[in-house]
DNA sequence: CAATCGCTTCACT
DNA sequence: CTAACGAGTGAAGCGATTG
């Protein structure tokens, strides 16, 4: 099995670059608060001029401009980011291959038995198509399954393209720390270090059993990545499984008054998408932040499959209701899941 | 007893 | 180098419920 993954190098940055052609070179991030309040957000991507002063993806904006106080800085627009991976899905569909897309900027290719010598050369082939006719630069990982594959890709950043075969698998793990393994994040990190395992050899050396008590099947799963087996499959068909909108609010609400217009926004937001996408849904929920940060998430499954955005918010308005304690509300999110396949409308 | 539901936790960006 | 920080989106995991 040889698997091309591809994945774009400093995306949302990169796509703000496009159109702001001033911005590149200079440290630059997107985050995901607006411009008037953006100490409060996250920064979500930044170009390699800001990664230069230490500033990444999940750092608190306030930290960035800590660092940097010169910071370029822009709100995410996501449906400008969506179209141009419209775009570079079709390119990579285009080619013809059994393809997972793992999230708005990157994809797995299952190119069978080709061998790794045509697969590099696709992936310059790939690379370049990206370049010329997005405008953007990419990296492609080669390896014998979908795991590693990405791992290839995230040491190549950016615009490179690394291929790990069986027999260089071990020596390409080897002294990696274990998050560098796709999955595992801030707290799977915290229980394989308690323990006391940093690095992907440790994790080959570990026992089996005890990864399993403390991470479930991922634990054995991770085990099997750290010995040089990936088991992992390409998969073509990922269904959307819930389409949500959350946003944090200028100042904590106590009523529902103060959330009703927030809710009917979002409220046709979610069920605009799951139209887009061709999708009926059966449940509605809410998931509420209070001021002390604590959460809480409510739902409620419908008789029936629906399209309608007024159900969306009736629905939301009476689980926002059933539980408005004294607490000031600080964040108020609508979700809709349990999907069906309907009829695909387009919409203007 | 398996499928589904409701909810929380986690990993990304 | 790590932790703290703290927005938005979606999937995974898990215990409870139900047919």
């Amino acid at each position: 099995m040889t698997i091309l993954y591809i994945d774009m190098d400093y995306f949302y940055a990169a796509c703000e670059e496009l159109r702001h052609p001033d911005y590149k070179g200079k440290p630059f991030a997107v985050g995901s608060a607006d411009e008037a309040n953006k100490l409060k957000g996250v920064i979500q991507t930044s170009n390699y001029a800001a990664r230069k002063y230490g500033i990444k993806s999940g750092m608190p904006a306030a930290m960035a401009f800590k660092l940097y106080p010169n910071l370029i800085y822009a709100k995410a627009d996501e449906d400008y980011y969506e179209g141009i991976s419209k775009k570079l899905m079709d390119i990579l569909k285009s080619y013809g291959f059994k393809m997972q897309q793992n999230s708005i900027d990157e994809a797995a290719l299952d190119l069978k038995e080709m061998p790794y010598e045509d697969a590099e050369k696709l992936g310059k082939e790939i690379k370049e198509r990206i370049e010329k006719e997005l405008m953007l630069p990419s990296t492609v990982g080669i390896s014998f399954g979908p795991v590693f594959a990405k791992m290839a890709c995230d040491a190549a950043k950016p615009d490179g393209l690394l291929a790990v075969d069986e027999r260089n698998i071990m020596e390409f793990l080897k002294g990696k720390p274990i998050e560098s393994i796709p999955g595992i994040g801030p707290r799977a990190r915290e229980r394989l270090e308690a323990l006391g395992i940093k690095t992907i050899d440790e994790l080959g050396k570990a026992n089996v059993q005890t990864l399993k008590d403390s991470l479930g099947i991922f634990g054995e799963e991770l085990y099997l990545l750290a010995e040089g087996v990936d088991r992992s499959k390409v998969e073509e068909d990922t269904k959307t499984l819930s389409i949500s909108r959350e946003k944090t609010l200028e100042k904590a609400a106590t009523s529902f008054d103060e959330l009703k217009d927030i809710i009917n926004e979002m409220s046709r937001q979610v069920s605009e998408d799951a139209k887009a996408k061709g999708l009926l849904f059966k449940s509605v929920g809410i998931k509420i932040r209070y001021e002390d940060f604590t959460q809480i998430t409510r739902n409620a499954g419908l008789s029936h499959y629906s399209s309608s955005w007024q159900e969306v918010y009736e629905i939301a308005e009476k689980l926002c209701n059933a539980n408005l304690s004294g607490k000031g509300i600080s964040k108020i999110g609508v979700r809709i899941s349990s999907f069906m396949e309907g009829s695909k409308q387009k919409r203007l």
